[in-house]
DNA sequence: TAACCTTGGTTACTTTTAATTACTATGGTG
DNA sequence: CACCATAGTAATTAAAAGTAACCAAGGTTA
């Protein structure tokens, strides 16, 4: 099967250097970390709890805009990923702390890099953007 | 504004380190990074043009599972983010091709880190995914 | 003892956004 | 005149996110 996909590739793309293919199934990387991370909240939480362990309503007051819902929500799916740690401490009212895991630290490290190539590069994607909008409207 | 804002988050933690807030404006580069590159099928596409320029059809049938609408909208957008170039050569049938700008081969630094570092994890995550369930439907 | 407070949720419902599918257009070629 | 590559557009469906109301445990207050 996957060879003969390869094949078939290489025959279309004849005398050209030989390109990958990305896979509809599990085992792709790519859709993977997209699956996990690229949704609204996911990426802002690690951040967040970068900073060091941290309750539910403070990282709600934190993560500005995030809802109730939302927050449980993602916090459940970082915790069944494995990159946070739920802490229930039952005092009274009841305190629950989350924090990263090992694993979690260790995603958020090629993050960060991601996340300050996008800092350094905003005013540059802004302006493409504009440039694009102009021609395109024109 | 922010100010108050801090000083409230201050006071809420008392003897506790400061913590970042992650505002709801587009200055924050996270909220950014994912807007432009959290959904579906833009990673891939970045990284199917890491092997060099194509074209629409290629690229179509090197990303199994794209849909000719998908691709089109995302390579718009990367387009307008200014990761993409897109060039049309009028010749019959019209060939247009695709190629990473500087920006784009700029951004996919980060991004292989990200995804290399989920290709080593992956069946850690799978791991704690089971462990994770295992626990909830007991 | 009843009403109320807190934290940290859940549930039902609605809205918004993303993605898919199918159909149309263009402007040549064989 | 059916075909190709490369789209655009419309209708539909699916998925993500938001809103608001409610719940639970256990303490406080009146």
């Amino acid at each position: 099967m996957r060879k003969e996909e390869k094949k078939r590739c290489v025959v279309a793309e004849k005398n050209k250097t030989e390109r990958r293919k990305f896979y509809n199934d599990d085992e792709c990387p790519i859709r993977n970390v997209v699956a996990q991370i690229g949704d609204k909240w996911s990426m802002l939480i690690l951040f967040a709890l970068v900073d060091g362990s941290d309750r539910f309503n403070s990282l709600k007051s934190r993560i500005i805009g995030i809802s109730q819902r939302m927050l449980t929500q993602t916090l459940r799916d970082l915790e069944r990923e494995g990159y946070v740690k739920r802490t229930v401490f039952p005092e009274v009212p009841v305190r629950v702390e989350y924090e990263l895991t090992e694993m979690g630290s260790g995603i958020v490290k090629p993050l960060y890099q991601l996340v300050s190539w996008a800092g350094e590069h905003h005013d540059d994607i802004k302006h493409c953007r504009k440039i694009y909008d102009d021609r395109v409207s024109s």
